[in-house]
DNA sequence: ACCGGTTTTATTTTT
DNA sequence: TAAAACCGGT
C-alpha cells in the first residue's frame, strides 16, 4: 500500500519525495511541518529503506513522542517502523554514550546531573580551591561553564566570573569523570569526542543511519551541528526542517546562522519553502506577519492562508496583573459557555514562569481546571530530590553530589565536620568519599559507626534497586531510612506535611507505574516476535537506547520534561512562550505585552544602576521571534493582554505597552480597556456574568461530562 | 542539631 | 512581596 500524497500541497510533496542529498525545508508556522516529516519517513520506508537506517532528531521529548506516534499511524502498522529512531539530540547522545561507555571510562549506568546538581558540584569545587562560595552566584558560574564548553568562546576575559569559570572548568570536568557522571553538555560533547577520536566507531554509526532528519533546525548549537555533519558523512542524506523566524534559543548557544547558511555548508542542497498556513485565521496570520516582518536578515517568506480572516484580535488592558488574570479567567468561562470551546483547546502563554502565579490564583478561584507546564514541579521539591539522591547514591556511590546530599538526611550524626574530614581524606588518598566511608578509618572518630551503618544500607539497596522489583525496594528504602518522618518533621502545617508525604508517594507511584509498563513491554515483545530479536542488536528494540530498570528511569527523569504526573484531562494549559513552540490551540491568551516583559530586558526596568548586560544587549530580534511564536499558536482566537501597572519587588511599577503592539495594524485589533471610562459598566457586566456563571457551570456539568471541582 | 525570628535578595527562557 | 539565607540562642 503506497503512501497517499494527494493531501499534500506541491511544496510539501517535493519535500517528501526529495529523498537523496541535503534538503532544507523552510517551514513557516503552521505549514504542516510535522506532517511532512512523518510522510517523508514513511515514504522512505515505502521505498525500501529499512526503518533502522532512519534517524529523526527533535529538541524535546514531547516532540519526539508525537512524531513517532504520527509516523506509526501513517505507516499503518507499528511493525513497519521497528528500529526507527526518533529522539532528541540529548537522548541520542545518551544512547551513544551508553553504547560506548567503556571507551569513556564511564559506568554503564552513569548519572546525568541537572543544573541543581551541577551547582552543588561547583560549590564543592569552589571550597576545594578555597574560594569563598559566597562571593559567587553559583548558577551563573554553571551557566558560564556551559557556554565555555559548548561554544569555546570566552566572554569578557577580564571579568571575574569568566576568570573563575575558566579556572574551574578542568576541575569540573575531572569531578564529573571521578563521579562517573555526565551533565547535559556531555551528552552532546562526549559523542562528538568519540566520533572524532575513533573514526571506526563513527563509521559504524554512519553505516547504520543513512537518512537523517532534523526538526527545529534553527535551534541547533555548534556541537549539534557538528554531530550532524559527522553522521551525514559523505553521503549527506541530511534533511533539516525549521524556521528562522522561530529561533528562540540563542541564549542556549543556538545559531540562526546554521539554518540561514545551510546552503553554503551543503552546496547543491535543495530548498523548499512551506508558506501556506493551515492553522490560523487570516487576521492572526496578518498580525504575526506584520510583527515578524520588522526583523532584518530573514529568509524572506510570507505565510498565507486559504481560510477566512476570523474575528478580530483582542487587546485587553488591565490595571494590574491580578485584573489581567481575572479577566482571562472570566473570559475562559465565557468561551466555554458561549462558544463551547473546551479547556483543552485554550492556552495562556507568557514570557516568564513567574507570570503564572496570578493566573493560577484566578483560575482556581473561578473553578477552572488548569495545568502549568514547566516551572517548578514535583521534582523541584526538596523531599523528592532527596529520595532521588538516595536512589542515585545507592546505584552508584561514586555519584558524590547525590551521596553528600543525603549522607545526613535524615540527621544521623554524620555532620558537616565529619563530611569535611572525609573529603579531605579522599583527596589525600586520591579516592572517592565513598571509598573513605567504606574503609571507615579511625580519623573519623565515633561517627565511624554511623557511617558503617549508612554504607551498609546503601550497599544492600544498591543491589535491590538494580533488580526487578526496584519500585518495591525504593519504598522499603524510604521506610528504612525514615524519609516519611523526615518529610513530616520540618513542615510548618499539617497541610504542608501532607503535601510532602504526597510528593514522596507520588514519586513512588511513578516508579511502580514505570516498572509495570516496562515489564509489560518486555512481555509483549517476547510474545510477539522472537524473530525480531534475532537480527537486531539489543539497542535496536530497546527503542530509545536507555538502560532498563531504575537507571533507565533516572536517565529519563533527567531528560524528560518533568511534567509532574498525568498530562491527561480536559484542562487549560499555562506555559511559557518557549514551551509553546510547536503547539497550537483554538484559543490563545498571550499575556504581559509590555516593554521589559515581552521584549524582555534583563536589567530591571526601574533600575538606575546601569549595569552592563552580561551577554550583550537584549536580543530584540529574538524577543520579536518569541512574540511571533506566541501569536502563531492560535487557530481561531487570539487575545493579547497587558497591565498598566505591575507589582514588582513589593512596589507597584507603571508599565508601557509592548512595542510589538504598534506593529499590528490597528484594524485587526479590538481594544478593551478594563480601567477605561466604561470600566464601571464593564464591571457590572462582569458581575451579571458572574451570576450567570454558576448557571453556566451547571449547564456544563450536565452536558457531556467534564468534571469540575 | 535544631529552632525561630530577622535580614537580605531576587527577577528569563530549558535539554 | 515572598522566599531564601542567615544568625544566635538553646
Amino acid at each position: 500500500m503506497a503512501l497517499d500524497l494527494s493531501l499534500l500541497n506541491p511544496q510539501q510533496k517535493k519535500a517528501v519525495l526529495q529523498t537523496e542529498g541535503p534538503l532544507l525545508v523552510l517551514a513557516g508556522a503552521g505549514s504542516g511541518k510535522t506532517r511532512v516529516i512523518a510522510h517523508r519517513v514513511v515514504h522512505l520506508i515505502d521505498q525500501g529503506v529499512p526503518a533502522r537506517a532512519i534517524l529523526a532528531v527533535t529538541f524535546t521529548n514531547k516532540a519526539a513522542a508525537e512524531m513517532k506516534e504520527r509516523i506509526i499511524k501513517l505507516a499503518g502498522a507499528r511493525e513497519r517502523t521497528r528500529g526507527l529512531t526518533v529522539s532528541t539530540f540529548h537522548a541520542f547522545g545518551v544512547r551513544i554514550i551508553r553504547e560506548q561507555h567503556e571507551r569513556l571510562g564511564l559506568p554503564a549506568k552513569f548519572a546525568i546531573l541537572d543544573s541543581g546538581d551541577q551547582a552543588a558540584l561547583v560549590k564543592r569545587l569552589l571550597r576545594d580551591v578555597k574560594i569563598d562560595d559566597k562571593r559567587f552566584d553559583v548558577p551563573r558560574l554553571v551557566a558560564i561553564l556551559s557556554r565555555l564548553r559548548m561554544s569555546g568562546i570566552p566572554g569578557h576575559p577580564d571579568e571575574e566570573y569568566e576568570l573563575a569559570a575558566s579556572e574551574l572548568l578542568p576541575r569540573y570536568q575531572l569531578g564529573l569523570r571521578a563521579m562517573g557522571a555526565t551533565d547535559f553538555d556531555d551528552l552532546l560533547l562526549l559523542p562528538l569526542r568519540i566520533f572524532r577520536e575513533a573514526p571506526e566507531v563513527l563509521q559504524n554509526y554512519q553505516k547504520r543511519y543513512r537518512y537523517l532528519l532534523v526538526d527545529e533546525y534553527q535551534d541547533t548549537n555548534e556541537p549539534q551541528l557538528q554531530l550532524l555533519e559527522l553522521l551525514a558523512g559523505l553521503r549527506r542524506n541530511l534533511c533539516v526542517v525549521g524556521d528562522d523566524d522561530q529561533s528562540i534559543y540563542a541564549w542556549r548557544g543556538a545559531q540562526v546562522r546554521h539554518i540561514l547558511q545551510f546552503d553554503k555548508k551543503y552546496p547543491g542542497c535543495v530548498e523548499v519553502f512551506l508558506e501556506q498556513n493551515y492553522r490560523s485565521n487570516g487576521n492572526i496570520l496578518e498580525a504575526a506577519n506584520a510583527v515578524i516582518g520588522k526583523n532584518p536578515g530573514r529568509k524572506p517568506k510570507k505565510l498565507w492562508t486559504a481560510g477566512g480572516p476570523g474575528p478580530n484580535i483582542r487587546l485587553v488592558c488591565a490595571p494590574d496583573d491580578a485584573a489581567e488574570a481575572k479577566h482571562v479567567a472570566d473570559e475562559i468561562i465565557r468561551l466555554a459557555y458561549e462558544e463551547k470551546i473546551p479547556p483543552r483547546e485554550i492556552a495562556i502563554l507568557y514570557r516568564t514562569n513567574a507570570q503564572a502565579r496570578p493566573f493560577e490564583e484566578a483560575l482556581r478561584l473561578a473553578g477552572v481546571r488548569y495545568r502549568v507546564v514547566g516551572g517548578t514541579s514535583l521534582f523541584d521539591r526538596k523531599e523528592v530530590r532527596d529520595l532521588i539522591a538516595y536512589l542515585r547514591a545507592a546505584l552508584n556511590p561514586r555519584d558524590e553530589v547525590a551521596l553528600l546530599r543525603i549522607v545526613n538526611v535524615p540527621a544521623r550524626g554524620i555532620g558537616d565536620a565529619t563530611v569535611a574530614r572525609a573529603q579531605e581524606l579522599a583527596r589525600a588518598r586520591k579516592a572517592t568519599v565513598w571509598d573513605v566511608f567504606c574503609s571507615a578509618p579511625p580519623e573519623l572518630g565515633h561517627a565511624a559507626e554511623r557511617i558503617a551503618e549508612f554504607v551498609a544500607v546503601l550497599r544492600s539497596y544498591g543491589e535491590k534497586l538494580s533488580q526487578r522489583g526496584f519500585s518495591e525496594a525504593a519504598r522499603a528504602l524510604v521506610e528504612e531510612v525514615g524519609l516519611f518522618e523526615e518529610a513530616r518533621r520540618g513542615a510548618q502545617s499539617l497541610a504542608a506535611q501532607a503535601r510532602r508525604i504526597e510528593a514522596l508517594e507520588s514519586l513512588l507511584r511513578q516508579l511502580i507505574d514505570y516498572e509495570k509498563r516496562e515489564e509489560q513491554k518486555l512481555a509483549e515483545k517476547l510474545a510477539a516476535g522472537p524473530q525480531a530479536d534475532l537480527a537486531a542488536d539489543p539497542a535496536d528494540d530497546d527503542d530509545d537506547g536507555f538502560a532498563s530498570g531504575l537507571p533507565g528511569y533516572l536517565m529519563r527523569l533527567a531528560l524528560d520534561s518533568k511534567d509532574a504526573d498525568g498530562d491527561g484531562g480536559d484542562v487549560v494549559t499555562l506555559m511559557t512562550l518557549h514551551g509553546a513552540k510547536g503547539l497550537e490551540w483554538r484559543c490563545v491568551f498571550l499575556a504581559g505585552l509590555e516593554e521589559g516583559l515581552l521584549p524582555h530586558s534583563g536589567r530591571g526596568f526601574d533600575d538606575a544602576s546601569g549595569e552592563p548586560q552580561a551577554d550583550g544587549a537584549i536580543n530584540l530580534e529574538e524577543e520579536r521571534r518569541l512574540c511571533y511564536v506566541g501569536l502563531t499558536r492560535a487557530r481561531e482566537r487570539l487575545i493579547l493582554t497587558r497591565a498598566t501597572e505591575r507589582v514588582k519587588r513589593g512596589k507597584p511599577l507603571p508599565r508601557t505597552p509592548s512595542r510589538f503592539l504598534e506593529d499590528i495594524p490597528a484594524g485587526l485589533l479590538d481594544v478593551i480597556d478594563l480601567a477605561g471610562p466604561q470600566a464601571e459598566s464593564a464591571k457590572e457586566v462582569q458581575q451579571v456574568k458572574a451570576k450567570s456563571f454558576f448557571a453556566a457551570m451547571g449547564a456544563l456539568l450536565d452536558d457531556p461530562g467534564d468534571p469540575q471541582p
